[in-house]
DNA sequence: CTGAAAGCGCTTACAG
DNA sequence: CTGAAAGCGCTTACAG
């Protein structure tokens, strides 16, 4: 069953250069020809070696994706919107998780050099920009995905933006006192939501009050997960003066944070930024970031650049949109009951 | 920056064999070359090709993950397992995704053939025993996930028993008319569960009401979608004598399912199939599947396969563990509050 | 329409 | 320790 090119052009009387042009659907083939090809290679259960293809034609119809680690929703989606869009296209998709533990730029490199890929789509990694044009030499198309660099394609989401939305989303609800529940400080997007809730609180003419500004113990996926949610929320509703609502870096923290509602029966409004599938039947209020678009349009954009090189840049910053749903509810109402079964109570 | 090997060896003033024992850390050669080769070849932006090199070796270090799907929150978690143990082995990952739509075996074949890797492992695809026999011989080792065929390593769960232990524990805990909550009724694993709960039932002398045996209009995903449980929840809520607890899926239906019983403000006990990352913070009783531990060992019977082919055919079949969280009260202390918030009322 | 031959970038016995 | 050469399985000008 390993038959080879030399095996069919054998078996059916020709060059292997004539089996070869069958498989590449060369027209300046009889048909006579083409169907004793075929009919041997299936009878020898014959298909063309990838990595002898790819030599060969000095490409390799491979895509490959960098991601930091694959286990965490947001990969999640937008590799979802890639597989989607890939299918569109003669490309393979071909996944490198790198080890946040080790030097992340020498594995995104040694990835680039070897040079299995056409093109490349680095998520949610962040290097300065020194770095990224250390990658410009290799000379092949790489798209960012919540990364921003001038001279990559790149789509992300504008994270400082959508804290600041969600943040003053909070204060038109009437809240005074607003919380945050943050991940890993040194996060990319966690520094810039953070720049967005302070934004929107000096906006307002508030003071930001550090000791508002919490994260749980839990520093997996830098901390976007339901425990460091969890963990966030019940140092905030065990402060002395508890806020009035909270906004949270992720759904997937805020998922937690309602749990330790529930837990301490207790409820402040809090608001999420993702939207993840599952957030829109948690009742959740979100920032929602187009996850599954931004892998679809990245592939786009990659593809296109693929294409022709010369084309210029393009850079896509989504908006978060607010989705509101039931656990903001405005203060004046807030002391009613809600309909959620989440806002039972809020906390004065 | 698209050196090869040629390039280094001209410049270092050896043979390209001298180059390629280098990197293929070879201990036949002096220090002294060595470090010149590792100098030029960094200077240069040198590194091997892939491609070239699964030519010339005849092996690729690749393993293919077949799976129909990728945006499953089942695939998710065992391709996390996946990656984390391929991390301590010397092979990248390739994700091929089939299209449900179009001959599936076919497509399997297909990637089968290009030999792009050299394992396989194919993950919640279900064929009859002779497609499976097929493509044995392409003498390439394959590891099914969800699945069972007696030719080739596999890990699964034991659906059936994981449904029938569900709907016990459901009787158990003191109800009488239980729902089942089905996903897509041509799906394997739910064809599974349907056993388990009928079996259970007869088991305890009821006789099966197939009007109990509901499903959501959303055929996404096999019906594993929030959608299709929050839809299934209504048809149960509204029947007009409707079930005294609900066996459902997947937990992701049953996170539909909640909100539903949320929008309605009504509320049965409720038991998942899954145990999601999630499904602590809800609170919701499940099946428990081990995902990431079925991906990890899949992972690590086909590399044992891949280093000794003749070692014997290995077959694990987990057994779901219950996982009692606060959805499902024992039925006399089921209409007192709880402090889940979630089952607060319960339906008579 | 078809074939002979070079080339893709490596690895690896075989000699020395 | 090192090199010359064959080979991995294809593709693709170049001729005819």
């Amino acid at each position: 069953m390993n038959a080879t090119i030399y095996d069919i052009a054998r078996e059916a009387g020709v060059s292997i250069a004539t089996v070869s042009r069958v498989f590449n659907n060369n027209d300046r083939v009889t048909e006579k020809t083409r169907t004793k090809v075929l009919s041997i290679a299936k009878e020898l259960g014959y298909h063309p070696r990838a990595q002898a293809q790819s030599l060969a034609r000095q490409s390799t119809k491979i895509i490959t994706a960098i991601v930091p680690i694959i286990s965490n929703y947001f990969f999640m989606e937008v590799l979802a919107g890639m597989q989607d869009e890939l299918a569109n296209h003669d490309y393979d998709l071909h996944i490198s998780n790198v080890k946040t533990t080790e030097d992340i730029y020498n594995q995104v490199e040694g990835i680039v050099k070897r040079g299995m890929s056409e093109g490349i789509i680095v998520i949610s990694i962040h290097f300065p920009d020194d770095k990224w044009n250390e990658l410009k030499p290799y000379d092949i198309p790489i798209t960012l995905i919540d990364e921003y660099y001038s001279d990559f394609d790149s789509v992300s989401v504008d994270s400082t933006e959508g804290a600041y939305n969600a943040t003053r989303f909070l204060i038109q609800q009437g809240y005074g006192k607003i919380a945050l529940i943050s991940a890993a400080f040194d996060s990319e997007p966690v520094k810039e939501r953070l720049i967005g809730y302070r934004r929107a609180l000096e906006d307002e003419g508030q003071m930001v009050d550090e000791a508002l500004i919490v994260t749980g113990r839990d520093n997996d996926r830098d901390g976007f997960t339901e425990k460091n949610g969890y963990e966030a929320m019940k140092t905030i509703l065990n402060m002395e003066e508890p806020p009035d609502a909270c906004f949270c870096a992720s759904d997937i923290q805020a998922l937690g944070a309602l749990k330790a509602m529930q837990d301490m029966d207790r409820s402040i409004p809090i608001i999420g930024f993702d939207d993840l599938s599952f957030s829109k039947y948690l009742g959740l209020t979100t920032m929602r970031q187009p996850m599954y678009d931004m892998g679809k349009l990245a592939i786009d954009k990659l593809i296109q650049r693929l294409k022709n090189n010369t084309k210029e840049l393009s850079h896509t910053v989504f908006s978060p949109e607010l989705i509101v749903r039931s656990t903001t509810p405005a203060a004046s109402i807030a002391g009613k009951a809600t309909s959620s079964g989440v806002n039972k109570k809020i906390l004065t």
